[in-house]
DNA sequence: CGCCTGTCTTGACGTCTGTCGAATCAGACA
DNA sequence: TGTCTGATTCGACAGACGTCAAGACAGGCG
C-alpha cells in the first residue's frame, strides 16, 4: 500500500463544505452533492478545466487575465464569464493590483473534489 | 458551451495510463480538457453525483437501476436519461441480466479525475 | 484634466440540458 | 401465445449555458 498518505482519512479540509469521504466509500448524501456538484460543473467546460490548470500552476500561484485571454481563440467577455463561473463554484479567488486583475486558484476545495473522487485500491480491486 | 456530443461513447479513457498529470503541475492542454471536462460535466449534476456515489459504494460493484430509481423523487425515463449521461461519459458500464440492468462503475476515469484534481502539499503549501 | 488600456457587465441569440408523459423494447412467466 | 413488469427511447417544454458585440467601469499616464 502506499504510505504517501501518512494522516490519510481525514481530511483536513478546513471545509467550509460538508466534506467528503470517498464517493465509492459511502454514498454521497443528497445535501453533499448538491454543494460540490456546482463545482465539478464549473470543470465541465474544456476552456474551463485549462483557466482553472492556468491558474493552480503558475508560477507566483496566480495568474493574469491579460495572460489568460490571449492563451484562447475567444472574447475577452467571454473569458471573464468563464473566470466568473469559477470564481462563483469557489474554485478562484479574484484580486485587483493596479491595471491588472489576478486569479488564484483555492487549494482546499481542489482537495475536497479529489478526495470525493479517489479510490482505495484495495476497494477497486473487489469485482 | 463547447460542443462535444456524441450518442456514443467516445472516451478511449480506458488507459490506466499516466493520463494526467496533477491540474496544479503542469497546464492541461486542450485535448486532454477536451478528453475530460465531459466527465466533470457528467458529474456536475447533484442527481448523477449522487447516482455515481450509490453505484459506486454498491456492495458487489453494481447496482441495479431498481434500486436506484426509487432514491430520487424523478422519474423513471429521467433516471435513465441520468445513467445514460454517466455512461457516454465513460464513468459506468451497464449490463443486462435477465429482467434487471445493472450500473457499474469503471475506477480508470474515476482515479483519472482525482489524480488530475490532486495537489501536492508542498505545490500547495507555497502561497 | 482627458485619453488610453485592461477588465467586467449588459443584452441578445442559438444551442444544450433536465424533466415529464406516452410510446416502445426486452425478458419472464403463466 | 399473451400479458405483465422493468428499462429505454421519443417528443416536447422551460430554463440554463456559451458566445459575442456594445457599453460601462477602473486605473495609469501624458
Amino acid at each position: 500500500m502506499s504510505k504517501q498518505q501518512a494522516s490519510l482519512p481525514v481530511v483536513d479540509l478546513n471545509a467550509d463544505a460538508p466534506c467528503c469521504p470517498p464517493l465509492a466509500q459511502r454514498r454521497v448524501p443528497a445535501e453533499t452533492a448538491a454543494v460540490l456538484a456546482p463545482a465539478f460543473k464549473a470543470l465541465g467546460d474544456p476552456v474551463r478545466l485549462q483557466l482553472m490548470s492556468m491558474i493552480a500552476s503558475a508560477e507566483d500561484g496566480e495568474a493574469c487575465v491579460c495572460d489568460l485571454t490571449p492563451a484562447f481563440d475567444l472574447t475577452g467577455p467571454t473569458i471573464s464569464h468563464h473566470l466568473r463561473t469559477l470564481r462563483e463554484a469557489g474554485l478562484v479567488d479574484a484580486e485587483r493590483r493596479g491595471t491588472w486583475v489576478y486569479y488564484r486558484a483555492r487549494p482546499q476545495i481542489l482537495r475536497q473534489l479529489a478526495a470525493l473522487l479517489s479510490i482505495e485500491p484495495a476497494t477497486a480491486a473487489k469485482v
